[in-house]
DNA sequence: TAAATATATGAATATATGTTCATATATTAT
DNA sequence: ATAATATATGAACATATATTCATATATTTA
């Protein structure tokens, strides 16, 4: 990772107190570093029409791989391949029956982020 | 864009009657296709650590452009190119006050799906 | 008006990522 | 055991995107 440059100095904006006093409260209650980096992976789990498809789908119903795959009109390979990323992302679990690989929602915080979602998008 | 092939066939997996019939249920009752990728774009501006980072200061207090860049130890172009994608995005909102041009969270939208978010990395 | 400060932006670059294709693995049926 | 079916995965490719660098625009100050 290349070293980042920070602005030279810190500006004389309009509001220099108040965001100074912002800046520093902002350093002692901000998620640490790592946190951010977390919420940044969870949400781009949701960042890609295909992932927010198959989870969408996942919200109303278990699938089987290729029943997600013809009832979402892409490849089998790469449903499985977003799966697995989903899987990572522990939003996703699933279990083995027979042939096939059941996928279902991990817990219902995917669907709380969906509706959560949703509601800003149908606002405007 | 590439033509997507779909999967050559229906599978005979484990549960077909099942999911054929929650095939249907999800074309009759999905999100329309529009909604499902505004959706996406919309966690997709969440989706980066830099823009989680100016979100999460914003949801704190108002900012101009380079105590952000100062507080998050960012350059003030990548600052301003990430503030010009969550603005299209809607999520902030900007108003000049002298040479500054001060940020803020544009509703309450954003620190909802925010805890929402910090809630479900924590619970690991 | 000229200089200084704050912000925005286009081009270039490096990196990340989604899909396809070919193929490997695992389970079931014959 | 062999064939058929379901899923997973590595490599290649195309595209998207985050940052940097140089520079343009806008406001304020001298």
């Amino acid at each position: 990772m290349p070293i980042k440059k920070t602005s030279s100095k810190p500006c004389v904006c309009a509001k220099p107190q108040a965001h100074r006093q912002a800046a520093l409260a902002l350093k002692k209650n901000a998620p640490d570093e790592e946190e951010l980096y977390d919420l940044a992976d969870l949400f781009k789990a949701f960042a890609d029409s295909s992932r927010i498809k198959i989870l969408w789908a996942l919200s109303t119903s278990e699938f089987c791989v290729c029943d997600l795959a013809d009832a979402l009109k892409m490849t089998q390979s790469a449903v499985s391949h977003q799966l697995r990323l989903l899987k990572q992302s522990r939003l996703i679990k699933s279990r083995r029956e027979g042939q096939s690989i059941i996928y279902s929602l991990a817990d219902e915080h995917v669907k709380k982020v969906f509706s959560l979602g949703l509601e800003h998008v149908r606002e405007k």
